[in-house]
DNA sequence: CCTTCATTGTAAAACGTTTTCATTCGCTAT
DNA sequence: ATAGCGAATGAAAACGTTTTACAATGAAGG
């Protein structure tokens, strides 16, 4: 009930003025000790609990912020939900999430939403940027920042890893084992991460190692457990022509790979070898335990928010677009030299 | 740049007075379409876009709601967190995302956070509602309502499934399988519906069918993989006395248990049964797939957002606290029959 | 042609803060 | 004493809407 009691309210209670009020309220120091205390109880006693939407139409600032993602339910960016949010805490920010689908429209609808909300900077997740949406990104008032994804010809401040490169680390660690077929499970190929960056790590390492390209050991899948069972099976229709190795875009997917091959009867990784994508909890939680590449998802987060925080704060800032190292998970779907 | 042009910028423009604009964009019917017209071209013109914040200050409604989650990076969570999502976008609320890690202090502050936002509702998920918090809760301005969290003694608006008879369910159902001593591995026991819930329904099963409840067939985990494994390798221990039956709490600590078993060279369901809980997306990622109780985050979510709208809209509402269905998913970590 | 009532538009008062600027207070240095 | 000064306080103007109370306009009925 202590919902209608104004800033005003306390100032008649300690009998100041409501400037004095504001002026505890955010920890101005000047203030005599006394008049502090004498606020603080009238504070405590009337329950009075400051209004952050006069706050934040006075000053101009919501203290929260915006979070695009393609879909909270999926545990890879829920995770870089988790990292945003924590530091977005440690900030004493609050976080209004979204779910966009990777839907163009829905994007830009939530980019205008938020904006109308007046958070006070937005972090955006999204699978390839569309034009329209850039656009909108360059006028924003608000300072956005894009985690894991990508941003070449704008210069928006992002946070990634390395892909082509973690995927040219993971196909190579493959070709090291001596395989010569290296079969490739990826998502839709317009997206960017998935379609050109990974693809073009596979392709590099192929090349470096003189292997040849053939078309017909990548397949694409959606990033899902089935998805990945059914390229898997594909993969098999080959026959003698099935490569040996398979580096798959996800975690989820690399799941389906595996189950595929054991389903027909062979060994992971005595007959094939496996690398997944992404570290996520999954690759613990499966026998043969999962061979992957980490990308540190809840650490994109936590970077790209306080990256976001100095934007706001007009903190010093060495660069706009952040790589973190990515690195190979040796676990047990691949053989272990 | 639109960010500071005003519902007065965009009045002069179309030579009507503020008042007219708000009705335009508020869609009041009460202006003629001419003006309409002449308005929304002046909107799009300018491209005026409304101060949610300034129109929270005179309204007192924000559209927004907060959700109080104990960790969004769990997978369990963050379904549930989805089908919130989609029901509040789905009436035109945004969600502030809040995590609370189930701690006390952490759940008050926020709950206070939400409030000084001026939030128009709150849904909360935790394990135990606290006093302090039922007292928070109680004098609310704003109504909030829990999902998938207990509430007895309270008359708080809430959405479940019955878990008691859920985890009877699952339990008779190996019993039924001829077993006369059933493993149970749950989360902590102050947790309302793990530590009471499940277990009132595990005994009532053992009862009903006058078996021996015997405590060394039940052991703690913490919800993760890791305190599966571990709780069956320590039943394992029991020897001859090890149940060949197991329900677990969570699909995450029943994957723990599979493989647990596995691990000592035992098969599932031959030699042992597991029923897992909550049909979590993992439960159809392993091998065998894993019987499980299903609990519909999802639709727990998405229920308590539209009980929320409810309560907000002042329709008419049957019941605060709603039950909602559950069932066995029949998989491969049981016997068929 | 005058009333009366809808319809549409206007002006101004909230909403609860922050912030700017002015004022007062209490001292110190003359 | 008193001018001068910094610290503490207060008054009032934003902030950008919604909403209320009216005013103006126009149409219809008598």
């Amino acid at each position: 009930m202590n919902s209608n009691i104004t800033i005003y309210d306390v100032a008649r209670e300690a009998a100041v003025s409501m400037a004095t009020v504001s002026r505890v309220v955010n920890g101005n120091p000047n203030v005599k000790p006394s008049t502090r205390k004498k606020v603080q109880d009238a504070i405590d006693q009337l329950g009075y609990r400051p209004n952050a939407v006069a706050r934040g139409l006075a000053s101009k600032k919501t203290t929260t912020v915006g979070v695009i993602v393609p879909d909270i339910s999926n545990i890879f960016f829920a995770d870089l939900a988790r990292g945003i949010e924590d530091v977005a805490t440690m900030y004493k920010y609050n976080i209004i999430l979204c779910n966009s689908d990777q839907n163009r429209e829905k994007e830009i609808h939530l980019l205008n939403t938020l904006l109308g909300k007046q958070v006070d900077g937005i972090i955006f997740m999204g699978g390839r940027l569309h034009e329209d949406l850039v656009r909108e990104f360059k006028t924003s008032p608000v300072p956005i920042v894009l985690a894991a994804t990508l941003n070449q010809d704008y210069d928006l401040p992002a946070v990634n890893i390395d892909y082509e490169s973690a995927a040219y680390d993971a196909v190579k660690s493959l070709i090291d084992h001596g395989h010569k077929r290296i079969g490739f499970i990826t998502g839709p190929l317009e997206q960017q991460i998935n379609g050109e960056k990974k693809f073009a790590g596979y392709r590099n390492a192929l090349e470096e190692a003189n292997l040849p390209f053939d078309e017909q050991n990548v397949v694409l899948g959606n990033y899902t457990y089935d998805s990945g069972m059914k390229a898997m099976n594909q993969l098999l229709e080959l026959g003698e022509d099935c490569p040996r190795a398979i580096f798959a875009g996800t975690d989820e997917m690399a799941l389906g790979v595996i189950h595929a091959l054991q389903d027909a009867g062979h060994r992971v990784p005595e007959d094939f070898e496996v690398i997944g994508h992404d570290n996520t909890r999954l690759a613990t939680m499966i026998r043969p335990k999962l061979t992957t590449v980490v990308q540190p998802m809840y650490d994109i987060g936590a970077v790209s928010m306080r990256l976001l925080t100095k934007i706001l704060n007009q903190e010093e800032i060495e660069t706009n677009d952040v790589t973190l190292p990515h690195r190979i998970e040796h676990r047990d779907s691949t053989r272990s030299s």
